[in-house]
RNA sequence: GGGGUAGUAGUUAAGUUGGUUAUAACGCCGGCCUGUCACGCCGGAGGCCGCGGGUUCGAGUCCCGUCUACCCCGCCA
């Protein structure tokens, strides 16, 4: 071995090798990825980070011609017994076992392979180094594999060998290196916050760690380094940038982990023109460095489009359209408060509550919404069914009440078609574009049920009809901000509460709402959306801790209150801040999006399950009794049995 | 916290109405093979049918519970 490593050293990766490299000695390492033993002469599959090399061991090859750069003087290229003794040696190699290859590269003629990047050449071995056996791997290490997903998660480090998740993890690479520089570029810092932090209340739960040194006090794990990054603008430091974990001790989804990393970024005396400047250039940036897609060509004015909120909410029922395809939902409430319900009782009820002022057209609270299935779906009705009953997770989803439309513009096969009047079937009919043969879905609730019931449908038909994939990009990139939300939501209870977080600036025509009419206050909020993904999202902050104290006073927070919670921030704010206002993007969902992963868990190299859980290693565990105390902690679990106890 | 799907050999799956010794492919082991490249041919080993209980003469199959993973709702930027 000490020879291999100490003399013979590594002249190309497995990936390197081409015909203008034929008479040439070389030196390869890696793993055998499959080994083909025709007896009397055997083939490996040699492969690195690079690709694979074929390898050959004939005892009865010689070079025809003196061989280009050999190795070391007085070290033969070739000779006869340690050729031999190679050959008797492979007949034992198993896959996966590490090994080190010298040998003559040749031209492989009739017998090249084109599907292989290597594939016209081949190295014979005059020499092979075995430096590691292996077991045999628990999962297949091909590119397309049908295990179990659990099964190569309790093998990560099996399945990081597979090319698709090599590929995936090089992307992140390449993603990072491309997002430092370019943010470097445009005179970005890149500054550490951090980690361990002070718990704060709200927002996603916070992982909690204990303190050795102050008994009965925690840290929380930083979701986010939002406070810090607001106060490096405090501090002057004008343009921030950092690529940072996040913790968040929330449930898991196949786009969601409990630690992520984020591109994070602040900036000061901005608007919010000038953070998708900056944002639009990094995802410029990225998608060339990565070769994901030629983003000029579909953005020639190098902006993505943008869409206010509400128009969001509206025509697709949620604030991350997939702008991939039309099917847009349609807003319907007016028509039927102009047709005071058109005969069908659950309309008319809702239009009553408009009538006598229950209800406000600015802030509904309740809406009629359609989303029209086109005949071209040819969905039978036992499909439609099928979906309708997939929306029934929705909490408070009553149900869809549906009319296939006829060619004279009857409806049919709907609970409506008896009691709804000519004139407002007409009027529905015209203002949903629905043809004969489609089939019209109605939708009447409270406007958060109604919109993530059809969004889920139109999504649903989506995928039905083929204009998108179940997963990946199929091919479209498209990207949108959604600009302008509501800084406040209602409660429930007549009061009011953050829609997102405390530190947004209300747009300054709406100032003057935050105590007469909150509801109405939209705010600088953005998010950046890609594909139906929320890729990131961010704001224009609140620097006026006069504005911030009457926001705060909305929310029914006490100045006492917000300074025992937020003080080193409203006092921050209060020493000299400048405007400012930033965003954080989601790099693993980016990530996931170039490799057209279908879940964030191909794009991290050690997820963890939708329990929390690291199937490898065993993460979370019991610690010991005495580890507890020294942290002034004792476990209240009950269920199953701690080992170490 | 709730809903859905799945769990059988190392891996992926089949297993009919509850009925003899639980199948197959890939992988693995042994043998043969000098141009393979998903090499081929011959032979072989390999099973707590997730786990625990129940029904039954008899359970992979039916019932109850439980664990694990995945997808979704709630939650979450």
């Amino acid at each position: 071995m000490a020879r291999f490593i100490d003399e013979l050293r590594r002249t190309h990766y497995c990936g390197d090798l081409r015909a203008d490299d034929a008479g040439r000695e070389v030196v390869l390492y890696g793993w055998v990825a499959r080994r083909r033993d025709l007896g009397g002469l055997i083939f490996f599959d040699l492969r690195d980070r690079e690709g694979i090399t074929q390898v050959v061991f004939d005892p009865g090859f010689r070079p025809d011609a003196p061989v280009r750069e050999p190795l070391g003087e007085g070290d033969p290229a070739w000779d006869e017994d340690r050729v031999a003794a190679a050959y008797r040696q492979a007949e034992r190699v198993r896959r996966e076992w590490v090994v080190g290859v010298r040998g003559i590269v040749r031209h492989r003629g009739g017998n090249a392979k084109s599907d292989l990047a290597t594939g016209d050449v081949e190295v014979m071995a005059s020499e092979l180094e075995v430096f590691n056996r292996a077991e045999t791997p628990a999962i297949s290490l091909e590119e397309v594999i049908d295990s179990d997903e659990e099964t190569r998660l309790r093998y990560r480090y099996l399945d990081l060998r597979r090319l698709p998740l090599q590929r995936a993890l090089r992307l992140r690479h390449e993603l990072n290196q491309a997002a430092r520089h370019y943010l470097s570029s445009q005179g970005a810092l890149e500054l550490e916050t951090p980690i361990i932090c002070k718990y704060t209340p709200g927002g996603a739960r916070n992982f909690i760690v204990p303190s050795r040194l102050s008994p009965g006090k925690f840290y929380a794990l930083a979701e986010s380094p939002q406070l810090f990054k607001q106060l490096f603008m405090v501090s002057g430091f004008d343009k921030y940038f950092q690529i940072v974990k996040c913790f968040r001790d929330e449930d898991l989804r196949l786009d969601r982990q409990p630690e992520f990393t984020q591109i994070d970024i602040e900036m000061s005396f901005v608007n919010q023109d000038d953070v998708f400047r900056l944002v639009e250039g990094l995802v410029f940036a990225i998608f060339e460095a990565t070769g994901a897609a030629d983003l000029p060509t579909l953005y020639p004015d190098r902006c993505f489009p943008r869409m206010s909120f509400q128009e969001s909410e509206r025509r697709f029922g949620n604030d991350k359209p997939d702008t991939r395809f039309a099917l847009e939902l349609h807003e319907l409430t007016d028509l039927v408060i102009e047709h005071e319900g058109g005969g069908i009782p659950l309309m008319e009820a809702v239009a009553s509550k408009f009538a006598n002022g229950s209800y406000r057209r600015e802030v509904p609270g309740e809406v009629v919404k359609a989303f029209v299935i086109p005949a071209a779906a040819k969905l039978s009705r036992k499909q439609v069914e099928e979906l309708e009953k997939g929306l029934k997770e929705i909490s408070g989803f009553a149900g869809l009440g549906r009319a296939k439309v006829g060619e004279d513009g009857t409806w049919s096969q709907s609970p409506f078609a008896k009691v709804v009047t000519d004139t407002f079937r007409s009027a529905l009919n015209a203002a949903t574009g629905a043809e004969p043969g489609d089939v019209l879905c109605l939708s009447v609730g409270k406007p958060a049920v109604v919109n993530a019931a059809l969004s889920k449908l139109r999504l649903d038909v989506g995928r039905k009809m083929g204009l998108i994939p179940a997963s990946g990009h199929g091919g479209k990139w498209e990207f949108l901000w959604v600009v302008n939300p509501p800084l406040f939501e209602d409660d429930g209870e007549g009061g009011f509460v953050a829609a997102h977080h405390a530190f947004t600036r209300p747009i300054d025509d709406h100032l003057d709402l935050v105590e007469t009419d909150p509801a109405r206050v939209l705010c600088y909020r953005y998010d950046l959306v890609l594909n139906g993904v929320e890729l990131g999202g961010g704001s224009i902050r609140l620097h006026d801790p006069e504005v911030q104290r009457r926001v705060f006073r909305t929310l029914g927070i006490e100045d006492a209150q917000a300074q025992a919670q937020f003080g080193f921030l409203l006092d921050a704010l209060r020493s000299g801040a400048p405007p400012h206002g930033g965003i954080a993007i989601g790099m693993d969902r980016l990530a996931m999006l170039l490799s057209g992963a279908a879940t964030l868990r191909d794009v991290i190299p050690f997820p963890k399950t939708n329990q929390g859980i690291d199937l490898m290693s065993g993460a979370p565990d019991h610690v010991l009794p005495a580890q507890l105390s020294e942290v002034y902690l004792r476990s209240t679990a009950s269920e199953g049995s701690d080992p170490t106890a």
